[in-house]
DNA sequence: GTCTATAACATGATAGAC
DNA sequence: GTCTATCATGTTATAGAC
């Protein structure tokens, strides 16, 4: 059975989209897409107007795929101190199976026009981050719960995005990849903090302080 | 006065490391730099042999040139708690002020190939983040000191990053993007945590719940 | 020798004819 | 669907200006 003309435009998207997270837009050729796809250049401009439009509809294609599964993960029963604990290490998991969502969102941000960040917020980030401001008030009403959420986003996400540098950083080890260890890192931050001090006018008197 | 040759190039590369910053290499052309440093596309390959060569000679001058200031905040005196508070908040302000640096860098994660991750780590991180790492056992002896400076960077670093997008997100306010209020956020949240509850244990036990 | 301008070539994105 | 033309861009070769 030939297959049909949307069958054909999903097809041709989900075979672009690996090709964008890799080597971004500009690197990525029509030629190399069709090429993917099986057809010829100039058969892309028969289903898409331009490089931009299939560009822009495999990224809302592969954006509303991954957002289900990190709201999810917010909308389940229990404690709210386990669903963050849960979130955090569903997260780390995702993101270090998942490179191309973390990557083509980290290209948006660099490339992307006004319009375009609307449209990821609206499609991606806008419900789960909803989802996450209500956890923060529940979880700790003295913190402001916009940057809280931000901030338990960025730790997960950073220490995923430069995976790539990470292992040339002195000290690096293996084991600094896996989900779980850099999960129950971050919870133990978020919940306990380093422990150590106020953060607020902190031992001025002594100067040149001994290392501990 | 005639410029000698070295100040020539050094113009061209200072002209043309903004252009890299917003567009990203594929998008500037060669005769964009040319036209700025007000010479021909031809005549910058008199300076340099190729696009390749004078994109990573920007490189080395804009990252060897930030990496100072950075450092700066970290080899001071002081108790180790402030050495941190202060860190955060300079590193706040420098991300606020100079977009330039931050996207440079995450441009290179994306794009960047091991022998160029290994230059960057050399010349921009590794000071840094040996400082980093040997502030974070005085500090707190009890958390993985590599884990732990890769934190602090990531809570500084994401929310400059997102930026663009940060406006658009329920519940975003221009405060946010005063370095003060942000640094001021995640001092506290590093040294207290959102002390709310233990870090592991809590809550019923559920199905699916990862390990402890 | 040193810098620059000009012209020309190869490749890739794209538009339009078939 | 395919094929051809056009345009932008990295790059090279060559020659002029100081």
């Amino acid at each position: 059975m030939r297959p049909t003309q949307l069958e054909c435009k999903k097809r041709i998207l989900s075979d672009a989209v690996p090709l964008f997270a890799k080597s971004g837009y500009d690197r990525v050729t029509m030629r190399q897409i069709a090429a993917k796809a099986r057809i010829t250049a100039g058969s892309l401009y028969h289903h898409f107007p331009s490089k931009q439009d299939l560009y822009l509809e495999a990224m809302k294609q592969v954006f509303t795929d991954r957002t289900r599964r990190l709201t999810e993960a917010l909308s389940e029963d229990g404690h709210p101190a386990d669903r963050l604990r849960n979130l955090v290490f569903r997260f780390c998991k995702q993101l270090r199976e998942d490179r191309i969502f973390s990557r083509l969102i980290d290209r948006e941000i660099l490339d992307g026009n006004e319009e375009r960040f609307r449209m990821i917020v609206d499609k991606v980030f806008k419900e789960f981050f909803s989802e996450m401001t209500r956890l923060c008030k529940e979880l700790a009403p003295m913190f402001d719960p916009y940057l809280l959420a931000i901030s338990i986003v960025a730790l997960a996400a950073y220490h995923y995005q430069i995976t790539p540098i990470r292992k040339y950083l002195p000290g690096g080890r293996p084991s600094y990849d896996d989900p779980e260890i850099v999960a129950q890192h971050i919870v133990t931050l978020i919940f306990n903090g380093i422990g150590h001090k106020p953060h607020v006018g902190i031992g001025k008197k002594r100067k040149g302080d001994p290392p501990a």
